[in-house]
DNA sequence: TTTTCATTTCGGAATCATTCCAGTTTAGTA
DNA sequence: TACTAAACTGGAATGATTCCGAAATGAAAA
């Protein structure tokens, strides 16, 4: 899985004139190791403050917004869930475990192009969005355990 | 496009215990005749009271709530929008325009199997979301215009 | 280095969709 | 018609996100 790495994104908020701080640095730090968690912003605050003393929620979501904005992430919302950063940009399902709350990348293969879609529809895809809920590996084993999706599932992924 | 009709939706509910009130009743018909637009709540507030002289808000929230609890809509969340609702309920790609707010159904071919998504990852699918956002044909014509998305984009669809 | 200042950060208040609640009304039954 | 569990209501509570004015600070210029 191509996975953007600390310093492409540090480059890229340079060339564009933002400054780089602290808090910056912390957030993009977080966002690279944990990415693959697709995590949200306290998650993020949390483990910014491991490493940064100083850094607010205010400006976790300032510089959430305004990597989102950069297109450098996405923001996925959830039903009755925080929401949480989109950081492999490639084109691909989010499988979100109803039991555990794990959000896991699958990768489609080429196929349901959106210029078809574009094509029969009138409709220019400019963004996609997909998602299967459902059961992932370890739910599918254990039962019906852990209800409410706690947000940090390592064991794996 | 197969459409579930208000005597469905209503059997289903007397079936399952349901008292059928008046605010039931307007809250289904918007669901039916509006269904297409993915209406809000809001938008299904301001469409009942045309026809019931006494219904809230908090109505309109719980019977949301309970239908889609017995699976007869599904519940969208959007960036910066309120929650809208699906009413179809078949396999479909909602295609959201960027400008103009509109939600139209796409119907996939039967591909992108789920089963076949299960196997490979070991995650079992129950349900699916998939969403093309871009630029409908409305908005493709008239290149810049209407920013934010207002709800009732009646013209078509 | 020091100065300078636009940018950034911060905490707290504001927002706003949604949920909760306690009191009142009512659908459906007998 | 009377009864009662369910449903409805308006207002208050919630909680994630956004907004804001004031204080702090990167980084370019001197
Ligand atoms: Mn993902
Ligand atoms: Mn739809
Ligand atoms: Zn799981
Ligand atoms: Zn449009």
């Amino acid at each position: 899985m191509k996975m953007i790495t600390r310093e492409e994104l540090i480059g890229k908020l340079k060339e564009r004139g933002f400054k780089i701080t602290p808090q910056r640095l912390a957030i993009v730090n977080v966002l690279v190791k944990r990415g693959h968690l697709h995590p949200g912003a306290n998650l993020i605050l949390e483990e910014a403050r491991k490493k940064t003393e100083r850094v607010s929620l205010s400006t976790v979501y300032a510089t959430l917004g305004e990597l989102s904005q950069q297109g450098l992430i996405k923001n996925l919302e959830f039903d009755q869930l925080e929401n949480r950063c989109e950081v492999n940009l490639e084109e691909h399902i989010n499988l979100v475990c109803k039991l555990c709350g794990k959000i896991t990348d699958y990768h489609i293969p080429p196929s349901l192009e959106p210029k078809d879609i574009a094509r029969e529809a009138g409709f220019i895809v400019t963004d996609a969005r997909m998602e299967y809920y459902g059961y992932c590996r370890n739910c599918t084993t254990l039962p019906k355990r852990a209800h409410a999706g706690r947000q940090i599932q390592d064991e794996n992924a």
